[in-house]
DNA sequence: ATACACTGTTTCATATTATGAAACTTACCG
DNA sequence: CGGTAAGTTTCATAATATGAAACAGTGTAT
């Protein structure tokens, strides 16, 4: 651990969308360290343009952050082959659309397709959410071994905190709902995460057949999961699928049959 | 400047779409830094989820700089604010739509709405284009102090290279473009980045009335350079101008009667 | 089968360099 | 005009990043 770099990153993660800029005195506050520290890190960041300084002074998140996206590896990996196959889902049933990794416990939405009325929030891409109560977190939680959902959920009553009266805060009904979502191949959120927001999610998969994701469509309309939902459930599957086999994911049919012939 | 942090972000910016991940000594070696020293910076950059290890060792850009743009600055202020507003531009057009932002000599597309004919290419935003032969960069240069503009382009042939046969790589040439956009309120691109691209643009002023960047409609239709021109621009045009009074511009109309009633 | 070449990782003394106190500059407010 | 608080610069020293070398794995070739 280079101590330097640390305290810099630090400075990186100190702003926020309530915060986006900073002065040189709150940051040197906040993370402890002295104003002639700070200022050397800023000057740092500033000249690599990770850092912008504003006419009052103040510093803010620099535009190369934008531009460092595009090398992300999920972005480049996942993001740019699935994209095609998300807009395509999009056209068809007039929702947003959400394309999303796990990152440890949470999902983090790397690409979205929003509709006007989404859109009066800001964009979703870079948010991250919980895996318990969204539709895209619960598509990763169903296809993740057992194990893995016990030690996240298991006699941890403060990790199904409740965001509405629908989330599902008991680990039991959770489980219910994942072993559902399996047989079914498709996950539901009936406004778990945000009250009037109904999503249909499925899973992911990469060349191990691991969950690595989950796409959704998301809306306000309530037939997303009543009417509409054979019809825009069977479109995502479709579309995760299409995408997991870009990720270089074997359907389980044949590696099926691959397993019978090496037991051969 | 601190060295460590500086090699640090040396390491960040030597990624790319075409090398997402990259082996401790190859980072060494392009660095010209010892392995151990590219180990620790390494190390710490992984800590804080800058950088993500791979199964076979190799070191990528992390998901972490992802949920980092949701702070820059640009994407609080511009685009969080412009997003609804383009949402509806596309709506009416049915062609992709770019925000973007100038950084130097270039502009920053830091939101897209893309069709899916654009998006069999990865989505533009986080990308750059040079200002001379894009709308987008165009309707900036247009609304730049016009001693700015020769200092980009007056005498430097080589600053107008051509990416295709349209391309303006004559300053005078490019001189004649930005009149003719000002007195419109809007720019033209036909073809002079892409080939079969055809866009308009129009600038994004802020509460200084100073350009800082410009949206744009864009698509492989030729007639949105023809037949589409009158009703496409004043969409965009109508668009920049929500997105610039969001911005805290005054439009110019009142700042004169302020002039006048300032000058009495 | 064995040795070689190539990874990434760890260790550690020392030479480099980041640190923090203080002084300097500006700007703002009373 | 004087005082406070901001950002910036300087500099000696204490802290720490550095690079050599040795170690540990992997895969390849002899």
């Amino acid at each position: 651990m280079i101590a330097s770099v640390a305290k810099a990153l630090e400075i990186l993660n100190l702003f926020s969308t309530a915060e986006p800029c900073l002065t040189l005195t709150t940051i040197s506050k906040r993370l402890g360290m002295h104003k002639s520290t700070a200022h050397h890190l800023l000057n740092t960041l500033l000249q690599y343009g990770f850092i912008e300084q504003q006419a009052d002074d103040s510093y803010a998140l620099g535009k190369t952050i934008i531009a460092l996206t595009q090398n992300v590896l999920v972005n480049v990996e996942l993001r740019d082959r699935a994209a095609p196959l998300l807009r395509e889902l999009a056209d068809t049933c007039n929702e947003s659309v959400y394309l999303t990794v796990r990152d440890g416990d949470r999902v983090l939405y790397i690409y979205a397709i929003e509709s006007s009325q989404r859109l009066l929030a800001r964009t979703a891409v870079g948010d991250y959410a919980p895996l318990y109560c969204t539709a895209v977190g619960k598509a990763v939680l169903a296809f993740l071994p057992p194990e893995e959902v016990s030690r996240l959920y298991a006699d941890r009553p403060d990790s199904l905190a409740a965001f509405t009266p629908h989330t599902l805060t008991g680990f039991r009904q959770l489980q219910d709902d994942l072993a559902r979502s399996r047989s079914r191949g498709y996950t539901v959120d009936n406004q778990e995460h945000e009250l009037n927001t109904f999503c249909v999610g499925a899973p992911i998969f990469d060349a191990h057949n691991a969950v690595i994701g989950a796409c959704s469509i998301s809306g306000l309309d309530a037939e997303i999961i009543g009417a509409r939902l054979e019809a825009l459930s069977s479109g995502v599957v479709y579309t995760a699928q299409q995408i997991s086999r870009r990720m270089g994911y074997v359907p389980e049919r044949m590696s099926m049959v691959r397993q019978n012939m090496a037991g051969k």
